[in-house]
DNA sequence: TCCTATTGACAACATGGTTGTCGTATTAGT
DNA sequence: ACTAATACGACAACCATGTTGTCAATAGGA
């Protein structure tokens, strides 16, 4: 193995343990609520106040139809979405937060903040756009090679 | 939020379409085999050439010694491990990989080769171990706040 | 030797999905 | 306006990757 696959093994190694870790903690901040994360998902592409169809989320999200209407449905349950009439289709409504549901996620972000600023300010900010940078090229690369490997 | 905030918002998006990224390319380039990520996961472990328990490995891991067990008895009825005694406990034996379970490892290496090649062409080294080192950072600041969660 | 901790085995359950299928409403093409 | 194709919601079955709980046997330490 090249020394450059080692360092990119490496970055590999802390992106999954990053990612296993933000989703461990993202459950602990949010442990007392009624919203898991898909759930939050959801709300996070709602809480962009541009009202959404459900084959809209999942386009989005890159899941399935099926998925997203479960989760919309309890969504409506919770009383933390309610339906807009969609006047580009009849039977597909679109979706908004409801009042409780923006305030419900308003509290989810907060929790989320302080986290945020410690995480913030233990890195330099230049080092974390670059590694954003690395990523997001990496993350092309990624989708490259994924699509060659479905086409083939 | 503070552009602080932001950038990393951003990074941790990326980390989190990274992640799944690599998933399904590794589940692509594995399709064809018998051997799932779990499965991996431990022959990784035990490719190292160390006899390690069922115990070990789950702490090495992070996960229940009770789900390591039924990858390992998988992997055994694979026959791609076995069993070595334990001159330091006489239930709880060692797993090495069988010399078919070296192969198989050895071909999944292979296969992870070429993409890892491209991936690693198309990013500067010294970008990849600047993103490595903000990740490794990242990711002790969020073990931290994992700990404080729990202890609280 | 006796007590406690460890281990394997098994079962139930949780989470976050996917896939398939139906019937019908809706849309779009003509 | 009519029809064919499609998009959608609803429901069900299934899957992967775990976790948690429990039991009995056994190992190891005091």
């Amino acid at each position: 193995m090249t020394t450059q696959t080692k360092t990119l093994t490496h970055l590999i190694r802390e992106v999954r343990t990053c990612f296993n870790q933000l989703r461990t903690l993202a459950e602990t901040l949010s442990a007392d609520m009624e919203v898991n994360p898909s759930m939050r998902a959801i709300m996070e592409s709602l809480s962009q106040k541009v009202p959404r169809t459900v084959p809209d989320l999942a386009k989005e999200r890159g899941t399935s139809r099926q998925h997203v209407q479960k989760v919309i449905n309890n969504l409506l349950d919770e009383d933390l979405v309610l339906t807009v009439e969609n006047p580009e289709h009849k039977r597909s409504v679109l979706y908004v937060l409801t009042p409780k549901g923006d305030q419900v996620f308003r509290e989810i972000r907060q929790r989320e903040a302080s986290p945020m600023r410690s995480l913030a300010q233990a890195l330099d900010q230049s080092d974390i756009a670059v590694a954003a940078d690395v990523l997001a090229r990496m993350n092309q690369q990624l989708s490259h090679l994924i699509n060659q490997g479905e086409t083939k």
